[in-house]
DNA sequence: TCTTATGATTTCAT
DNA sequence: ATGAAATCATAAGA
């Protein structure tokens, strides 16, 4: 029964049509996630239909043998029955016996067929394992997304499709990236301090064109307009106005309704740039200028700014930018 | 061949 | 359920 509730559960002896589909969904649930490897994925599932097929069609021959020996066997029990009487009972007993046989020879072909299963299944999780890097374009989408919301590395749900789909890859993969990148960055910033200019300066321009429109945008009902006449090249200049600007924009001063929360990221990559170019002399030192300040101080990113603390109206000393004050 | 990078898995805490 | 942290296993580069 074992073996029946088994070769049900790899789609062996299930129904007819979804059988591929079920065992695959068996294996995904099994390896713990989503894993829609599409060419290992099919390949798995046709081994496994193969088998499923070379099953069926045993069993079938079997059945077929079985029916074909009973018969043999009542034949001739009737040609007997001539020469001798031949109780009913003894047929019975006969028929039992020829049942019994076949189906402890099923019960093997199940075994065997079972086995077949567990060795393919087992050569799928290997393959699984077998790491195969992103392509580039893919790390670069993940870095892009990452840097560039440095502040809060957690992208929503949404925000894993959308990057999974862009990247070609699953978003159990997305999560695993993040996972391993937001780890290996907090335990080693100043390994990937470089990797962070790269992709800060990347979205550099972008970002500033689209804070520039955006504080444009909220020009007319802002008080104090923020000095945005170098709207061009963004040609990062001594720290100073610019970073400031960035500065109070990220604050509690400029907190513009249309701004806030979809400005943050593109804020993170100018802060970054910022800071970076500013204490570019002595950079990658122990203690330069770009500190991890949206680490907190166990080094958790979980208590740091969400978009709620930039539309809130008062932050308490504490803030996210108190370390910038060199 | 050794080292480093990196994707995946496991374990644990929340 | 989700993420941190540790760990595993392989790819890639020296």
């Amino acid at each position: 029964m074992r073996l029946d509730n088994m070769l049900l559960a790899e789609g062996v002896s299930g129904p007819e049509k979804g059988g591929g589909a079920a065992a695959a969904a068996a294996a995904a649930a099994a390896s713990g996630g989503s894993s829609d490897n599409s060419i290992e994925h099919s390949d798995y599932r046709a081994k496994l239909s193969q088998i499923r097929q070379i099953y069926h069609t045993e069993l079938e021959k079997y059945e077929q043998a079985c029916n074909e020996f009973t018969t043999h066997v009542m034949n001739l029990l009737r040609e007997q029955s001539r020469t001798r009487p031949i109780s009913p009972k003894e047929i019975e007993r006969m028929v039992g016996i020829i049942h019994r046989k076949f189906s402890s020879i099923q019960m093997q072909l199940k075994q065997s067929t079972c086995e077949a299963v567990m060795i393919l299944r087992s050569r799928f999780l290997d393959a699984r394992r077998k790491r195969r890097n992103f392509s580039k374009q893919a790390t670069e989408i993940l870095n892009e997304y990452f840097y560039s919301h440095l502040s809060n590395p957690y992208p929503s749900e949404e925000a894993k499709e959308e990057l999974a789909k862009k990247c070609s890859i699953t978003v159990s993969q997305v999560s695993n990236w993040f996972g391993n990148k937001r780890i290996r960055y907090k335990k080693n910033i100043g390994k990937f301090q470089e990797e962070a200019n790269l992709y800060a300066a990347k979205t550099a321009v972008n970002a500033a064109h689209a804070v520039a429109a955006a504080v444009q945008n909220n020009q007319t009902s802002s008080p104090t307009t923020p000095n945005s006449g170098s709207s061009g090249s963004f040609n990062l200049p001594n720290s100073g106005d610019m970073y400031m600007n960035m500065q109070s924009l990220n604050g509690d001063s400029y907190q513009g309704a249309q701004v806030g929360a979809n400005v943050q990221s593109q804020v993170d990559t100018l802060r970054h740039v910022i800071n970076q170019t500013g204490g570019y002399s002595d950079a990658l030192g122990g203690n330069s200028l770009y500190s991890p300040h949206h680490l907190n101080a166990n080094g958790g990113w979980h208590d740091a700014p969400t978009p709620s603390s930039v539309t809130s109206p008062t932050e308490g000393p504490g803030s996210v930018n108190s370390d910038t004050s060199n």
